[in-house]
DNA sequence: TAGATTGTTAATCGATTAACAATC
DNA sequence: TAGATTGTTAATCGATTAACAATC
């Protein structure tokens, strides 16, 4: 058996479990690909190929259990545990991400926060732990955060980044804009830039405006 | 001449664009195809593709000139007007995100702000207009806005998607959790969801270490 | 000039879509 | 049972990688 999964259907998966955490919410028992290509956008074809990726979820003939798939998907994807992440840069953004951050069904759970600023350390308000940036990878390792969030400044980033990786965290979500360089091995990045979303925004229209003519 | 340029491309454009605006910055003059594969992860074959798309973009045998690419990718993205956008959510995300607004490059500049809370309205310090969340449409149309930037709560997702696209947004970038739903043809979205970035990152891990095992 | 590097066509690779037997 | 729906193999589609002539 062959365990790897393209990147494209993690990420579908991943939205069909959040899905189905709310239909579970909701006391829906049971749903059918057709149903999920409706309500998330994903073709009824994907849908199953990449849950037959997990081996075989269910009832043929008879849609999916909603609890079922949920806890075959959240084995497969180790969400059963809860994750330990820590936030680098408590400027506003980081204090909006840190609010946010009693994160609901409790997969992750911030348990630490980093800035270079001491007085920001001293003033800032919130149950989570904080500590100066410089001791970031030895509290990585000793607390054993394997997810790291940066909302610093562009300039700091590649610091930040380095410490992080060194402490052996094992995915970084950066809000700062640029990119982190080298990329290790077996270390995984998602950026999330508003501004260079907006700028494939704009692109997008354009070029689609541009073929309409 | 197909003037279609698949979404991979666009968005690794995007990246070299952001690039060579901090190239430029630094003064230096040209940049060949496997230079921008090491700086940015782009392979040098991917890049020669990509910038193929926008028609000959310079010097065969020389490596590209920063500012005649730059002018180029802008040019055919439509990145030399400045966009105008609004901001859909004044909480403690939508501050954060408002005082970062004044972007760098001056392609995009935030000119409107909503919310449904009228206390928030009085009480926020800003210099962009703010209105009452029901007037959404109506502004977005009057300010010729075309690109929204949510940061509501999921519960209001629906809504304040659909009152910017009845206004004439044509991008939206999306903060809330959830999928804004249905799509309309024209309209572009970038959804950007911390917790669904921290799930997509563990899954990737997890799928990983279970292959080298 | 010679070495380096692009532009572009061809080949490979991988993901999505289609189709249909299996089965609830 | 019959209609509906899955699981999985095959076919299509599209993007990435390779290769090389053109040319700085």
């Amino acid at each position: 058996m062959n365990n790897n999964i393209p990147l494209p259907a993690i990420t579908r998966l991943c939205s069909v479990y959040q899905f189905l955490l709310s239909l579970e919410k909701d006391g829906q028992k049971r749903i059918s690909s057709s149903e999920l290509e409706r309500r998330l956008g994903i073709s009824a074809h994907s849908v199953r190929k990449d849950i037959s990726y997990l081996g075989i979820a269910g009832g043929i003939g008879a849609g999916y259990e909603v609890s079922r798939l949920k806890e075959l998907i959240g084995e497969r994807f180790g969400f059963a545990e809860q994750k330990k992440a820590c936030l680098v840069g408590l400027g506003r953004l980081g204090s909006a991400i840190l609010q946010r951050s009693s994160f609901p069904g409790g997969e992750f759970r911030v348990i630490a926060g980093f800035d270079s600023n001491i007085n920001k350390l001293e003033t800032i308000k919130t149950t989570v732990s904080v500590f100066p940036a410089y001791q970031i990878t030895e509290m990585v390792r000793a607390l054993g955060i394997t997810l790291g969030i940066i909302a610093v400044p562009a300039a700091s980033l590649q610091e930040v980044a380095g410490r992080l990786i060194d402490g052996g965290v094992r995915g970084i979500v950066n809000f700062a804009p640029g990119l982190i360089n080298p990329t290790v091995e077996g270390v995984f990045i998602r950026n999330m830039d508003m501004m260079a979303e907006l700028r494939i925004l704009s692109a997008q229209v354009r070029v689609r405006d541009e073929i309409n003519t």
